[in-house]
DNA sequence: CCGCCCATTTGCGGAAACGCAAAGACGGCG
DNA sequence: CGCCGTCTTTGCGTTTCCGCAAATGGGCGG
């Protein structure tokens, strides 16, 4: 038993999906999950193959990248503890759409899809959560999607690394520092450029005094700056 | 009375929502519903407002669209007979998080919010229905913003042709023709770009006898050609 | 301490797309 | 039949951004 069932059940009580269940429904959630740690860079689940498993990142960071028919890949969506992954292929019972992989050294809690499955059956709080969750992540893309639209790199990269500082964002004195290594590679994916753009809009970035960027990491200094790169530049 | 119950009774049995229902339950969803006929370019709901009632549309079609920070309109997703409309506010309880509006005559069923949310509740059916149906519309969205982040705009306007054609499109001796009135700037919201981009496509296309393009409407002629401008093509 | 690996920078070239202005065409309406 | 409002075309300038090659540099293992 690689953790005390304790734990297990601690974690699980703190998870959005699994929220307004009664303490022995919790019970039967953490009796069936599986707690594992992976490393950095770690594949959970790729893209195509049958949902065998519901994931729920309890540390770490971890991506939903997915692979377009020219072969470039393309970040979805960056997962912060608490969050579900492969939620909708459990759901519906389809491939995953996307590949997961961990940004970080990641503890992760799984369970099978069939127990998921029979659950939601069967506890309707569940159901109403899985529906909620889903319904908010439908949302977070459309507005992704809107943006990516129109938007200018320069925009769409000052999005990006505010919204992956919401997530795995720590404060320090001189401004919020990402946490996890980040490659000019990973923040173009996640933004949908390439890294010679992110490496250029570092550099101008960071002679504002708006960035530090080192290698595999930057710290924002000014995120109210980069606020505003983001605001109703357009025409212009 | 606008419509005999049997009509619409006989419309809600074919809607996927309300798939597994019994006889009695579709006799409540049908009392409930309320029908509606709209002119071409009316607008269901907009953006921002909190969401009073659920629409599935009967008949015509329909353009879910998003105002971005910079006020370029994008549209998200086209709504063809038997579709949900607003589906993750009033599941949710949130604002409309973009306006719809017809984009020919329409017959439209509405709901209040409140009625459907009161049934979730008690019929597990339709929840998982509606599960399932939000879940699916993530899997496209995440699927547009893959291809919407790096293809190029010929590809993407070739894509939103071919969808737009799978929604709307009517076989004739000639190809597939678009059976709503489809401006250059319909297109160009659909597909991420401007009215002059889609124009030009047109002209490229008709020449090589890929489309047949008038004023307001489109008929594809060969959609095989069309498919192939939206395969692998990069760095070329 | 050296060398290697990998991330990153940087320059240059060129293609893709946007932006705008103004003319042109199509259709409907009076 | 002619006017008018819309949608559409088209030319041109300009910006943005990709795409690649090659140099640079930092950090870790040996």
């Amino acid at each position: 038993m690689p953790q005390p069932n304790q734990g297990i059940r601690a974690l699980c009580s703190r998870i959005r999906l699994f929220e307004g269940l009664d303490a022995a429904e919790l019970d039967e959630v953490a009796k069936a999950a599986e707690l594992r740690d992976f490393p950095r860079r770690a594949t959970l689940f790729s893209q195509g193959e049958l949902p065998a498993r519901l994931f729920v990142l309890a540390g770490g960071l971890a991506k939903i990248s997915q692979i377009n028919g020219a072969g470039d890949p393309v970040t979805l969506r960056v997962i912060a503890p608490g969050e579900v992954l492969a939620c909708v292929a459990v759901f519906r019972q389809i491939p995953y759409p996307a590949t997961a992989i961990t940004m970080a050294e990641s503890r992760v809690l799984s369970w099978p899809a069939r127990t998921i499955l029979e659950m939601m059956d069967r506890l309707p709080a569940l159901r109403a959560n899985a529906l909620d969750i889903v319904g908010e992540r439908t949302g977070d893309l459309a507005h992704q999607l809107t943006e990516m639209a129109m938007a200018r790199v320069e925009e769409r990269v000052a999005r990006a690394l505010l919204r992956l500082a919401a997530r795995a964002g720590q404060a320090t004195a001189k401004g919020i520092e990402i946490s996890v290594p980040l490659s000019r590679q990973d923040l173009a994916e996640i933004a949908g450029t390439d890294l010679f753009s992110v490496s250029r809009l570092f550099r101008s970035w960071a002679a504002r005094g708006i960035i530090l960027a080192r290698r595999m990491h930057v710290t924002i200094l000014d995120p109210a700056a980069l606020q505003a790169l983001t605001g109703g530049r357009r025409g212009g």
